[in-house]
DNA sequence: TAGATTGTTAATCGATTAACAATC
DNA sequence: TAGATTGTTAATCGATTAACAATC
């Protein structure tokens, strides 16, 4: 259990603490004895090892001297404090190409989600079947969402209807947006947003290619 | 163009530009002369004016004291610097639901990318048109890639595919490669990757919802 | 002109790295 | 024990913000 007064780790920590968990999940040979160093970890993730010492300490790890990190201990406080435990109700609205790539991903219960609804507006694909998930009318929305205490929502609809259907979703009680449309969200303080921009990696691409280009005249 | 010499922009200064561009192509009411202050774009993000002004500095924008930034320089200055003027070829290896998403998505062109492939493994696949794209046998990535002389490749394939899949990629000439694939490519350093790590929003978004349902305890 | 807004220098802040003592 | 690795304090670095002069 967390304690109270934790200040909340930002957005570079937790995407560290991501990297060094799926690291040691997928290092191929594990050390027979369990211990890893925050030497190796670093190495591989390209950063200071003191750096990766200060991160685990914020989530309450404490190492060996001598010795190094005891890797479960890592995982399992990696997993205790990012919430990876947890079981939360989470629903796709938008079952289009995109709404059925993300319900067809196997890791929402690695991360503590459970997905209960893949809803869309068009009746004529309601009821069909994708990546194993029934498509629900979005007229099902509200009543779907309180019988399953749902507390993220993915949208993966058109921009114009995302404000909308962001308001309905909150509305009936989910506490965070993960947002695919190419629109900011208004929503109240208490709601989290991570807005998944496509244009901004594009543009980060498109960027390092001119410089490339622009390099070499 | 850009001077030969000037610093490469980090990510977080590329991604506020975006936000910047976006917020102006985006804002309802353009003022009758086309001009915008820092102020305004700034409490519209929520950054400090000065920082806005930085940023716009760092691209070569000048604005006119007592007045503003001129709204057209700006967005054209952003496009021009970050590469949306350009013309790069761009491949999709990978026509599943993700694949056929991408492909189905209307803002290559305006970012300076020009989609000319979508590829799939799969024969049984091949020939088939997803998005208005005709889907493409594997064993021609390498010529369709240096006929077009294509410098992006977006990788939408299983995890096991993807590192020699890049290589091949590579070895046919492409310098960035936008990877969905949950793995990490080893690239020589001359090639941009941009690793779209579906599980750290996931996992960014558990940990909120802990801390919500954590603090009221 | 007076006043509004930019541009730039200095100060602050926070994150990272370096140094090194503590430890097993 | 000696040596390796952690934990922690101090130094550095870079990014952001504050202050204010320049400007039209």
């Amino acid at each position: 259990m967390q304690k109270a007064g934790r200040p909340a780790l930002n957005k570079v920590v937790l995407e560290r603490l991501m990297h060094y968990y799926h690291f040691i999940n997928s290092r191929g040979t594990q050390r027979p004895d369990g211990i890893i160093s925050s030497a190796e970890i670093a190495n591989h993730l390209d950063l200071d090892d003191t750096l990766v010492r200060k991160d685990l300490a914020a989530v309450g790890v404490r190492g060996r001297p001598r010795v190094g990190f005891d890797t479960a201990t890592v995982q399992r406080t990696i997993r205790e404090v990012l919430g990876f435990n947890e079981s939360y109700s989470a629903i796709i609205v938008g079952a289009g190409r995109l709404g059925g790539a993300l319900a067809a991903y196997q890791g929402f219960a690695k991360y503590g989600m459970r997905l209960v609804g893949l809803f869309d507006a068009d009746e004529s694909r309601v009821g069909s079947v994708q990546s194993g998930h029934t498509v629900l009318s979005i007229t099902d929305l509200e009543r779907v969402s309180r019988e399953n205490d749902v507390h993220l929502a993915i949208l993966t609809v058109p921009a114009e209807a995302a404000q909308p259907l962001a308001e309905r979703i909150i509305a009936a009680g989910a506490k965070a947006i993960w947002n695919f449309a190419p629109v900011n969200l208004v929503v109240p303080e208490n709601v989290t947003v991570r807005h998944e921009h496509i244009s901004v990696g594009l543009a980060e691409l498109a960027y390092h290619l001119k410089r490339r280009t622009d390099d070499r005249r």
